[in-house]
DNA sequence: TTAGGGTTAG
């Protein structure tokens, strides 16, 4: 029953079962406790986890390789990746399942650099990869935009002969988009002989964020005339597309049809959206009235997106009462004061300015440096902001110097290329 | 009866 219940996503029906044979004094066996760790492992529930841990070392049961990757992914997936390490650096035997288990947990847990290094500790063990492993590795790549990274494990998956299935062949279609390499995702998309809507959402969504937003609808319309069902999250993709092709009428229309034709109520996301493609167009007063009438509360992305717009058509009105709100709501993020000082510096409004940055070091509030990732050669390098330590920023500065300009070219913003300047400017860093 | 992988807005 327990079992059966997990197998289906019945995992809170399954910890009850659990509970009740507690509640009867029946005892489980190491098969019931399995169980119940994978319903733990679903629900989220890592209370109930150190429950069966204490029973399995109370009743002399012993932790099997199986009972413990079991105990491993829930550690994974309730955030506590260190537990799990232990759990797999102390054990006597790991089979594939482990190294699977583990490696997907440094990627949870945004640890791409040691999930990488997993991979390269197993070949060193003669232990082969499947198509598990290539589908977590193949995440990393994506989260850390290493494109060179991404085709040799695409190479090897083929090398190796690693079955490419729906799962992997969207992950890779995830990853190429992720990394910017919109012809290798449509031409892995091609290249599948199975799709499902995991895999269509993937390829419009990667479509979108690449500037493709037009493509992106196309292959929406494509999807539909396939007959496949697009759910809530592929229409994050499209109204994306939307917002950032500047088709305002196209996304209304989309937003729309989400209840009137698929049932699908419009969530959070659905409404930071919409506010995107109002604010991206210049609308910021219909931006602003959607935030206020939306039936869901705004989130810190919704009341950001439309901070971040204000800073872009220099409406200082609507970002005085959009970081008033975000700033009751987190307090202690200093991104939304150094986004309403720029604000104001930006139309010379040099008091404000300063008086933000006042209200910032009184409250103590620190805004951590951006930073960006850049891949050359295969190797993956880290950049803060205004970094002139790394050995390569020489190189990296003339790249970003040679993007900026190729794009207000691009917009018509600055003739001369030279204007860019080499390093970011001290007042910025 | 038995552990692992993919899509989500600024």
């Amino acid at each position: 029953m327990i079992a059966a219940n997990t197998k289906w996503g019945r995992s809170a029906e399954a910890l009850g079962l659990y509970r009740r044979m507690e509640r009867e004094k029946v005892k489980p066996n190491d098969v019931t406790l399995l169980n119940v760790l994978a319903a733990c492992a679903c629900a989220r529930d890592l209370e109930t986890a150190e429950r069966v841990v204490e029973h399995v070392k109370s009743n002399e049961i012993g932790f099997s390789t199986v009972l413990s990757a079991a105990l491993m992914d829930v550690y994974c997936k309730c955030g506590q990746v260190l537990l799990a390490r232990k759990i797999f650096d102390e054990m006597p035997e790991r089979n594939l399942v482990c190294w699977n288990i583990m490696i997907k947990g440094h990627v949870e847990d945004s640890n791409y650099m040691e999930a990488l290094n997993l991979f390269r500790k197993m070949q060193f063990r003669g232990i082969k990869a499947d198509k598990v492993t290539m589908a977590s590795l193949v995440l990393a790549c994506a989260h850390l935009g290493a494109l060179e990274l991404g085709k040799w494990l695409h190479a090897y998956i083929k090398r190796e002969g690693i079955e490419t299935d729906v799962v992997l062949g969207t992950a890779l279609v995830d990853m190429y988009a992720k990394c910017g390499s919109v012809n290798n995702a449509v031409n892995m998309f091609d290249e599948m002989p199975r799709r499902d809507v995991m895999t269509w959402t993937a390829l419009i969504g990667g479509l979108a964020t690449c500037g493709h937003g037009e493509k992106a609808l196309q292959m929406f319309e494509e999807m539909r005339a396939n007959g496949m069902k697009p759910d809530s999250v592929t229409f994050v993709g499209v109204l994306t597309a939307c917002s950032h092709a500047g088709l305002v009428e196209e996304g209304r229309a989309h937003f729309d049809s989400m209840s009137a034709l698929y049932g699908i109520q419009p969530t959070v996301e659905h409404y930071g959206c919409m506010m995107d493609l109002f604010g991206r167009a210049g609308d910021l007063e219909k931006a602003a009235e959607l935030v206020r009438t939306m039936p869901v509360s705004p989130d810190y992305f919704v009341l950001g997106g439309l901070l971040g717009a204000c800073r872009i058509h220099g409406n200082v009105a609507i970002a005085e009462s959009t970081s008033r709100r975000l700033l009751e709501l987190h307090p202690d993020h200093g991104g939304t004061y150094v986004l309403l000082s720029n604000i104001y510096s930006s139309m010379g409004k040099w008091d404000e300015a300063e008086g933000v940055r006042e209200l910032m070091e009184e409250r103590n509030v620190r805004k951590p440096p951006g930073c960006s990732m850049v891949e050359i050669d295969g190797e993956v390098h880290e950049f803060f902001v205004g970094d002139e330590t790394h050995p390569r920023s020489p190189e990296i500065y003339a790249m970003v110097r040679d993007m900026i300009g190729r794009s207000r070219e691009a917009r018509g913003d600055v003739a001369d290329r030279s204007e860019v300047p080499l390093c970011i400017p001290e007042e910025e860093k």
